[in-house]
DNA sequence: GGAGATTCTGACAGCGTAGACATGACTGCG
DNA sequence: CGCAGTCATGTCTACGCTGTCAGAATCTCC
């Protein structure tokens, strides 16, 4: 087990002056060493980097951030939630972040906090930060924040621009309009949409991508039910949804509310997929694993918080270039067992079965899956 | 929409003394004014706070900490991963965390890093942080870090402390006992267990709590079998369990595994609860719609998180009081319909039917339901 | 062999704040 | 009235590092 061991109160922190007078250098020369500066000899640098490691020496961050005027950190803002996406998409964030040198600072915004993201982000910038990403970001009206520093906002429409910000598309869209789509192409009449809170961008998006899917292929776009997330409001959302018996497909904004819309289903004496077809969003690590199998997509969270992070950091050590607008996230559908054909009497005397058959199981990405019981 | 505004790169960014001159103030007056400081008219603060205000002024924290040696940040060690557990005990730090004036840095640990913990640690001290909180520890065999502040491990047994270091339980022993104390207390001869990976420290937790109960009621303890937490794992080592069929009731390390164990024992033809008895641990979201209701134990993540920051930032802040040891976490247990007496031919000559039946197809969904479920 | 370029090292001056200490102004009280 | 005590503010400086510049040593090339 990992010991962690006192240094004890009588050794003070030892500073790179010290350091220079062990090594026999100026405390300049050992500044350049910890810097990887070029111009110091071979024989300098082992020296000090002798003396520094018995003296157990390590740079002041707080003194470094002054002298330089850079802090080598970057501020997220992060909703205070464990749900899947913002927590993967923070995660992924912290990955990509690794081995840049720079440092994480994470504040989240205050559920029913008016200050909300402003709030945040001031605090960040108070704490010093040479970047932020608001991830995930909610609508909470205009609110005007002064920034010095570049700001990346993950999956924000472009309203959200401004000098120096940044904004990446986390591609919910084409993910949206992709698993609608699929149930589309699985010869439903139309596709129902079990919607998350629309102050969340990412909300609207899949709304967005939904509604392109259906106006695409130019079908009756039905009421939409909201949810707020929650397993808990797909079952009750989801229960009044399908008090139509029309219904055949939904596509549901995340999986948590697809899971409890199948409850809300089975509870209804309503089969999935026999009956009724079910898309969830996110591929959450039980989605493979519920009953039925969900039908999902997944989110490219470490592709875009890495391309997100590049972005950023380009912005704040190149300010003077030009920045490249991010690549649209590769769209990639997860076909398990909540979907199928709708059931022969919702679909009047079309000729489609062959087609339908055909398209049954053939819509699966590298990672899906076979039949509907899918270890991977 | 919030909007962000760039400040401009004409006006450089106002320190202490602009606001000092503006105000016709000492620049240590400022200084006073934004530490709250006693002995300031009150005329002054007002003046002080609308010249501040005038210019957008902010304090420069990395002046602040290099003049007070105090960060005023501390730093948290979490696992690079989304799972529901890390993930809510973070928010729960960061929720704990927000109005105390502390920021919070992260950094995670790399899997199959061998510097693991102790080069987290390390980075966070070299960043600057006044207290380190390491959080879901995995044992990572012997390693040694120098710290010069306090650290908290949550959930991290005994042997783990050393000067300087607090521990607090996370209850997952306690937790783990209640679980399989409620299906021995349904009638089942014994509890097969479904562990997590045993390098974490929960994981060992858990496995203990099981084993204690067992014990306690002179029950046979069962070989068990071992998952990653992940809900596929559950699927694959459930199969290997559920391979003997007197097993009646199984014990999984965390929710995932259970849905992926329910998966597997639907997919052989077993029905849960009415042939075998799950419980999980966590209470994921969606715990409460998969099919059938999983019943779990909750961690309480805030209640730890909150008392062991608590206990952090009085080590920083008054060094010279004796610590308290934290008090043990409430035990949650939330029966849903995943569990249920054994088949009869599994409690040979036992006069228990009235109770199963009323245990069993109450398949409410509310996590606080009536019965033997224990509501906050 | 010496002008110029290149490599190495050091002296010095901040960076913006908080702490130690000094200094008045004012208060209360014998 | 004078002295101690409290309150309000200012002066000066250290915090530990990096950026700038200057100087010394070494190399390069005709």
């Amino acid at each position: 087990m990992a010991r962690i061991v006192d240094r004890g109160t009588s050794t003070a922190m030892p500073r790179s002056a010290d350091v220079a007078r062990l090594a026999g250098v100026s405390q300049k020369t050992v500044s350049r060493v910890f810097n990887d500066e070029p111009y110091v000899s071979a024989d300098v640098r082992r020296r000090v980097l002798e003396a520094a490691d018995q003296l157990g020496y390590r740079r002041n961050n707080a003194a470094r951030a002054l002298a330089s005027g850079r802090t080598r950190s970057i501020g997220v803002v992060s909703l205070g939630t464990a749900l899947y996406g913002p927590a993967s998409l923070l995660m992924g964030i912290e990955r990509a972040a690794r081995g840049t040198g720079y440092a994480l600072r994470v504040v989240s915004t205050v559920e029913g906090d008016p200050a909300g993201i402003s709030g945040a982000v001031q605090s960040l910038l108070e704490q010093g930060v040479d970047g932020i990403i608001i991830s995930e970001p909610i609508d909470q009206g205009p609110v005007t924040v002064r920034v010095d520093v570049p700001v990346l906002v993950l999956g924000a429409p472009a309203s959200f621009s401004a000098p120096l910000v940044l904004t990446t598309s986390v591609g919910s869209d084409l993910l949206a309009r992709a698993a609608t789509d699929h149930l589309l192409n699985l010869g439903h009449q139309t596709v129902h949409h079990l919607a998350g809170p629309q102050q969340w961008y990412s909300a609207r998006d899949r709304l967005q991508g939904w509604r392109t899917a259906l106006a695409a292929s130019g079908r009756f776009e039905p009421e939409i039910v909201t949810g707020d997330w929650s397993a808990a409001s797909g079952y009750a959302e989801g229960s009044k949804l399908i008090a139509d018996p029309t219904v055949t497909a939904v596509f549901a904004a995340n999986d948590d509310m697809a899971i409890g819309l199948i409850h809300a289903l089975v509870d209804a004496g309503r089969r999935v997929p026999d009956d009724v077809s079910v898309v969830g969003f996110d591929d959450i690590p039980v989605s493979a694993h519920v009953l039925p199998p969900l039908t999902t997509v997944r989110q490219p969270f470490d592709a875009v918080a890495e391309e997100g992070l590049k972005l950023l950091l380009r912005a704040i050590e190149e300010p003077q270039d030009d920045l490249p607008s991010a690549s649209d996230p590769p769209v990639e559908l997860v076909v398990r067992a909540s979907t199928a054909c709708p059931p022969p009497r919702m679909t009047p005397g079309q000729g489609k079965r062959a087609a339908t058959a055909t398209n049954r199981g053939s819509h699966r990405s590298a990672t899906s899956d076979g039949g509907p019981s899918i270890p991977h």
